[in-house]
DNA sequence: CGTATTATTATACGCTTGAATAATAGCTAC
DNA sequence: GTAGCTATTATTCAAGCGTATAATAATACG
């Protein structure tokens, strides 16, 4: 009966990679077949080392969420230039990958899943989501301004929401059967129907 | 130890509770907390009767989402009336209750989360994605065509594309935090961004 | 009224789960 | 270099899982 080898991982990092691993799991088994000893053969390691990372496997989830929607808006938060620009970018990142993808929506879904059901998710959830639309509502007030279109509080946040909806709902339907579309289709239609919504265009393709 | 009373169902019925139970369960613990012996409780039976009326477990789960998707769309797919009289039904069923509210959207994403694991749910959800879309692209293109407006084909997939993703994108957001929108505000901003999009008044409110 | 059939309950089984504990291997400091 | 610490593995445990099977109550039918 031979012992497993011994690697002890570079300070840190375990961690990360067993939230990696959780994340890579649920994405590919749904959560209840992202079982404790799955995340550990994923992980390269062995089950008991998750409780010495973790209180829990729960709290090892909580924090696998956290994660997510890092990526999820991590990315779109950091769009740079001038209002025009970012606004194109914003778009365009929320609906190419890696943003939309098959295994973001899956983990995206397997979390809202759980929102009723765990308040530390349902609270993980709130914060980001209002953190998003949050910085999508600075950005237009940002573009609308520019463009010398009223740019008051109510109409920011109306936009905000019709745009975060649009956008949102784009990014389920291309995560879900992008084989149903053409390439740059769903990204033409989002520029289009913000344009529509605005009122305004919104310039040509980054190139 | 007493025997539990034995009550037998009416015909037929037996089968739908246990589905109406198991959606219950789902909603309310997510898909690893709708086990059998809870979906039994919740049902008022024992566990052995799953295994009566369903080959597996599995089985009734994916029964149970087809009747959530015919549950999402069976209202919003039987609008009657004019064209405009219809697209503003469309988008007002999608953005209230009962369409739209936590239950509905916990069970969407419990099984969206599966999509990837279980081929069996990828069909299923496909299938109904398309019936979908198809019924708003036929809705759009009466409509437009009502309004002498350009209805090809190319432009109405565009515009169903667009608008699907609207409300759905809506839905999502009223379903998840229903509570940070004003009575009524998502159907208002969902219907002035239609017209906006389509660049035609879609009339007043029903009333 | 009696018997066959079916719906339902009750119990048992093998397996997997998250977690607890004990043993061990590698690193660090003196 | 060796003592002590901690990261890691190995093993064990009780609880819960889906399912199988047997017993029993209600119904249907002659």
């Amino acid at each position: 009966m031979n012992r497993r080898s011994f690697h002890r991982a570079a300070e840190g990092e375990r961690r990360q990679e067993l939230i990696e691993a959780t994340l890579d799991c649920i994405s590919e088994f749904g959560l209840k077949g992202a079982t404790v000893r799955q995340i550990a053969i994923r992980a390269g390691v062995t089950a008991g080392l998750v409780r010495h990372y973790f209180e829990s496997k729960d709290q090892m989830v909580a924090e696998a969420y956290r994660a997510v929607i890092a990526s999820l808006t991590e990315k779109a938060s950091k769009v740079v230039g001038d209002p025009e620009t970012r606004l194109r970018d914003f778009i365009a990142i929320n609906l190419t990958e890696p943003v939309a993808d098959s295994r973001s929506i899956s983990l995206w879904a397997a979390f809202i899943s759980q929102v009723r059901v765990d308040p530390v998710l349902s609270e993980i959830h709130r914060e980001g989501y209002l953190t998003f639309r949050n910085s999508l509502q600075e950005l237009l007030a940002d573009f609308l301004a520019a463009k010398g279109k009223p740019a008051d509080a109510e109409t920011c946040r109306a936009f905000a929401i019709a745009i975060n909806g649009l956008v949102d709902g784009l990014w389920v339907e291309g995560c879900l059967a992008g084989d149903l579309f053409r390439e740059g289709e769903l990204v033409a239609i989002a520029m289009s129907s913000v344009e529509a919504l605005l009122g305004t265009s919104i310039g040509n393709a980054k190139q």
